[in-house]
DNA sequence: GTACCTGCAAACTTTTTGCTACCGA
DNA sequence: TCGGTAGCAAAAAGTTTGCAGGTAC
């Protein structure tokens, strides 16, 4: 649990190139949920002899093999957060994209119980919110 | 509540050309979630005359005034349904893209307490839980 | 009559892929 | 060594848009 990306990268017996250690170290560091350009961008920066076509290959592995966490709100584009972390879930603004975490254990045994009662198991990023602002310019 | 979409299209004040109406009706009549390209696929059974493009613009502008919902489920498509309908929630099936409606009166209540204690207020279609179906074969 | 709408094709955005050269184990 | 991997550019897939002609009101 204490392992970083790059640790747990070759404990799956992936071949470490220097682009994959780089993407691994900038998931590493993310506190947020950077799409495949921010991860270029940032990636170039430490090493500016990547493409961003291997971010996307790289992400796309990681996230198959469960490194990383692929999460969809929807606009586009797919954001990527460490697969290794305690379970939570997001909330998406609509009107700012920004992305909120939390954690409700009410929640958590909701969403179990409602998806088995529909004969279902769930996966991956188990549940997202999609909210505006509660300000009294809202549209909401 | 009886209207039709073609009536509350109307009552908005949309000018009614006749692909707009067909769309109308094809949503009208759907009882699942279609993409762009199936509403396409239906509209030009009824009037061949349709374009694509224009789909694309009617349904963009039917969710701007509410007549429409959109659903995306991070497949890459957006999906529609008519936004004149009781409150649900989406089960979205990762294996098959199906997609299950479901009420739950208690996660009504706690999504909206979550989302107030986050500052934020719901709108559109409130949750989405990705799932995977319960089978001894699922690597869930 | 006029502003709005449509079809067509081209443009756009995000992501994937074919190919050739390269590099890690 | 040699099969997996990277870069580049082209392709895909879904959606939007500029333009010229057409239509609802």
């Amino acid at each position: 649990m204490t392992d970083t990306i790059i640790d747990r990268c070759e404990a799956k017996g992936l071949r470490m190139t220097g682009q994959r250690r780089v993407i691994a170290q900038v998931m590493e560091d993310a506190k947020d949920h950077p799409d495949a350009e921010e991860i270029y961008a940032r990636a170039t920066t430490i090493d500016a002899a990547i493409s961003l076509a291997t971010v996307y290959r790289t992400v796309k592995l990681f996230d198959e093999i469960g490194i990383l966490e692929r999460l969809e709100f929807g606009d586009g584009r797919s954001r990527f957060e460490d697969a290794d972390r305690p379970h939570h879930d997001h909330l998406f603004d609509l009107r700012t994209g920004e992305v909120i975490e939390f954690v409700d254990p009410e929640m958590e045994i909701l969403q179990e119980k409602i998806a088995r009662k529909l004969g279902y198991t769930l996966k991956g990023h188990k549940m997202e919110l999609f909210g505006v602002p509660l300000d009294k310019d809202s549209d909401a």
